[in-house]
Parts: structure tokens; sequence; C-alpha cells
DNA sequence: AACCTATTCAACAAAACGGTTGAATACGTG
DNA sequence: CACGTATTCAACCGTTTTGTTGAATAGGTT
């Protein structure tokens, strides 16, 4: 898994992280701290927050034997950033009502320009492939 | 996992479907015609587009044997609205510079109210437990 | 030095994930 | 009706994820 985005979203789609993402934006917290409230061992959040870490979403300074978490707010943009991008897409061609139709019969108007739409990667390169 | 951001995130957390929504942002499309760039089988994009619609973020209509997939706007919002909150607690205690230290030494001025924090279910009874 | 605390590393197991192939099912058509 | 196309279901498989426990490392404290 190479791309930020795709680290960004997984980081968020666990509920125990996410929970934790919403204390760190009011305080900094240690991994203690931050595991106290949860039903699992220390151990599990310190795994949960690498991979926030990895995601970018927080950071970890030194305080002695402490490693301090902070949430570090940027990261989001680049979520919003694509949310909007194909949110606003979608509406747009909602209120112009070309969506039912143009299922069934492109009419000139928009139907294939997809081109556009990759982010980047095309092919996502998966396993192995069906006739292989 | 019964949350729906839950399963949006998850969703978007994986490039193929991330690309899939992007490209039904510019118009509905059968499971084959979304099928076709990639490299792998339709059966694997028919999965995908079940993760896609358990999330809300797509429906199928019916046209004949075909089912058209259409991308549902107004999920987004649910993300926005979650990321936005976290992100805003965390720009304005940057501003207000206490970020560095009330990590170590809680100032009076914020440091533990974290209460309200938590996005509904505050434990989120995982599996079994340590001394499970 | 001996010890306690904070955090991570390592090995392991169960469950989820993403993909595959083969067989259904649903529907239009010669 | 036989057939072809679109899509899903089912069983299976390798990899990743999430959690556990036990041991290691880092840094204060007495």
């Amino acid at each position: 898994m190479e791309d930020q985005l795709t680290k960004v979203f997984s980081a968020l789609a666990d509920p125990t992280r996410r929970d934790m993402v919403a204390r760190l934006s009011f305080a900094d917290a240690t991994v203690n701290e931050l595991a106290e409230p949860y039903e699992v061992s220390v151990q599990a959040v310190s795994k949960h927050l690498k991979v926030l870490e990895d995601s970018g979403l927080v950071t970890r300074t030194r305080d002695a034997q402490r490693r301090p978490v902070h949430l570090e707010d940027n990261v989001f943009d680049l979520m919003t950033k694509w949310i909007e991008r194909y949110r606003q897409r979608a509406e747009e061609r909602y209120q112009r009502l070309d969506a039912v139709l143009e299922t069934m019969e492109p009419t000139s108007t928009s139907a294939r320009e997809s081109d556009t739409a990759s982010e980047t990667q095309h092919a996502p390169t998966p396993g192995s492939r069906k006739g292989a």
C-alpha cells in the first residue's frame, strides 16, 4: 500500500482509531493515556498509533520515556480535496439532469470522458490476473 | 462492522474502488463497463461494487439484465462533517499555541475534556480482551 | 545497581480482504 | 426453445489486519 490517500482512509476506517483522532484533537496524549479508555492491550493501541503515524495523521515527539502523540491537521485536506472533487462533479451532473438518461443512451453531452477520472494510476495492478 | 462512517472510509480505502467512484462521478455505468479498464475479473469488480453499495456510496437500479451503478453524492457529507469537526478543533488548538505545552503540564487551559470526543460509542468493544 | 514505568518488538492466531474459477441466475434474441 | 450476455453466488486461497502474550528496550527513581 503506497499512496497516502489509501493510508489515510484505511487509518480512519477503524472506530477505535477514529476515536483516538477525536481525542487527540483536544490535546496531545501518550500511548498509555490513549489506551486507558479502551478494552484492548496497550500494545494493540501502540499498533493503531503506528497506522495513524504511517498515514501522516499523527506524529510522535519524545519526552523522556514518553512519546506524546500529536494530531497533524494538515493531512485532512488531502481527503477533503479528493472528496470534494467528485462530490461536486456528481452534484453538477445531477443538477444538469443527465444523470438518469446517460446510462442507457449516451446523448453526446457527456457519457465518455472518464479519462481524467483515474487517480494517477489507472490500472491498480492487483495481485495476479484472471488469465494469468 | 456496523456504522456507516466505518463502511464509507473502508470503501474508499481501496484505490480501485476510489477510481470507480471517480469514474462514476462522470456518469452511471454498468458492472461490465466499470470492470473494463481493470486487470481483474468482473466478479472482483462486482464485489467492490457491493462494498461501495453497502457503504451507501452507490446505488443500483435495474435496466433489463443490466444493473447500472449510480454514485450517491450525499454520503460524502458524512465524511466531510466528521473530518471538519476534528480538523477544526486541531487547528484552533494549534492557533492558541497550547499544543506543545499541554502534553507535559496541563495548564488548566484545557488538557482534560476529551469526554465529548468519543464518537457515540466510547468502548468499541473489540474481539475478546487481554484478561479474558 | 535494582527497580518501576512507558513503549515497542516478536511470534502467533483468528478474522477480514481481495482475488480466482466455476456454477447459478436473469433477461433479451435468433 | 436454445443461446448469448450481464451479473451474482459459492468455494477456495494467499495476504493483511487486529488482537494476544511475553520479552526487550529506554529512561526515570531510590
